[in-house]
DNA sequence: CTCAGTGCAAACGTTTTGCATGTTT
DNA sequence: AAACATGCAAAACGTTTGCACTGAG
């Protein structure tokens, strides 16, 4: 009935490198790390374990805004606080946490077991690099996206790529060159189509010959 | 810059379908509901069109526990009640939300834009149709795994046991627990080797001191 | 006449699964 | 031997995009 939950080489370094982040690491984010101890590793154990752990009560997932989830190792009751822009997430402190509690009447039938709490906003460093985002710029993409020559945004995510020695995700992109994520997966996938950058990797990008002499 | 918005027939009808809505429907569930109205609908329109309408403001699109987004026709300020089984997400109304407010110094330089409030658990039909869904319960660990925080079931189960006078059975904290008794099995196992509980009798539970401490 | 919007299919990024192989008890 | 984990590939999942076309302004 219980199942002995065995304590591997793989499951250590896992839990040695969530401890270590002061963030709260994506799965993949995870990955990229401990593949450098683990390099015979694959994405699905890391998954696998980090929900068996979670499950286990090792370490924390977070319910948390944005896209993938999260993990915590810190199992003390607290709150985040996450940027809108880079989806960062930090802790926080909620002293007055008790006085949050669900009016009388309210709670619908539910059978309540906890309760979150979430502020957001822009986290210092995007802030500091604070570029306007034009609302739908999306748009400026589609529209761009036919023609051979290269266009500012795709001329960006070329030059971040050229700096980078191995293959690297669209989120490295996106910090490397404040674009939002969803513009730069636009402009990779444009850049693909022109043979400029190629995916070695799934979800990896790097920047081909056509796409250097493109540059120059 | 400005773009115009048109109301096609679609988008009339994905807003009319979205209002009818009492709970904040899946796109994939609008979808299924618009369907029946216009055949030859398309998911993607679907898709589109929430996105869309929320970035004008139309609608809401919902940060909330779960995998799939959420969309809400009511734009008034209001907190939401998440079903951690069936993932139903229903209104609450927080009249004391204005207490909640980030202590001075923990904003991490964030500049902060809002704060969300969630409060989940069971909702009266899952908690009335208690199906057990065979969940996998797994032991903590036998060496490393150690840690002295808690989880929050963890957390859950110690909470439930400081409010009981007497030792009692897994069975009365999975009832005041919304947990899954074999669940409750796992964390009893847990906080035992943590020392935060003991055993006084066979099958009965009582929180330790340490697991008072540990509490708050 | 235009250009925003559509349906469709295909792709995307993230997560989960099936399966043969390996490792602990 | 039984039970648990792993690596790999492939699928599943919810969502987004490219494209050729339609239809509202």
């Amino acid at each position: 009935m219980q199942k002995l939950l065995r304590m591997t080489h793989q499951r250590e370094i896992i839990l040695d490198e969530i401890k270590k982040c002061a963030t709260h690491p994506t799965a993949d984010e995870l990955y990229d790390r401990i593949k450098k101890k683990l390099p015979r590793i694959s994405l699905a154990t890391v998954y696998r374990n980090l929900e068996i752990m979670s499950e286990a009560g090792l370490i924390n997932k977070l319910e948390i805004s944005g896209r993938q989830k999260r993990f915590d190792w810190d199992l003390h009751q607290h709150d985040h606080i996450y940027c809108m822009q880079c989806h960062r997430v930090d802790n926080i402190d909620l002293a007055d946490k008790k006085d949050i509690s669900l009016p009388t009447g309210e709670n619908h039938g539910y059978l309540v077991s906890g309760c979150r709490v979430e502020f957001y906003g822009i986290c210092p460093k995007c802030s500091a690099q604070s570029k306007k985002k034009g609302e739908r710029e999306k748009m400026a993409c589609k529209s761009k996206c036919g023609t051979k020559g290269l266009s500012d945004k795709q001329r960006q995510v070329l030059e971040a790529l050229a700096k980078c020695k191995e293959a690297c995700g669209s989120k490295d992109i996106a910090a490397a060159t404040s674009l939002e994520p969803k513009q730069v997966s636009c402009q990779v996938t444009a850049l693909k189509k022109k043979g400029f950058i190629e995916s070695p990797i799934r979800c990896k990008y790097a920047i081909t010959g056509d796409g250097k002499s493109a540059l120059s």
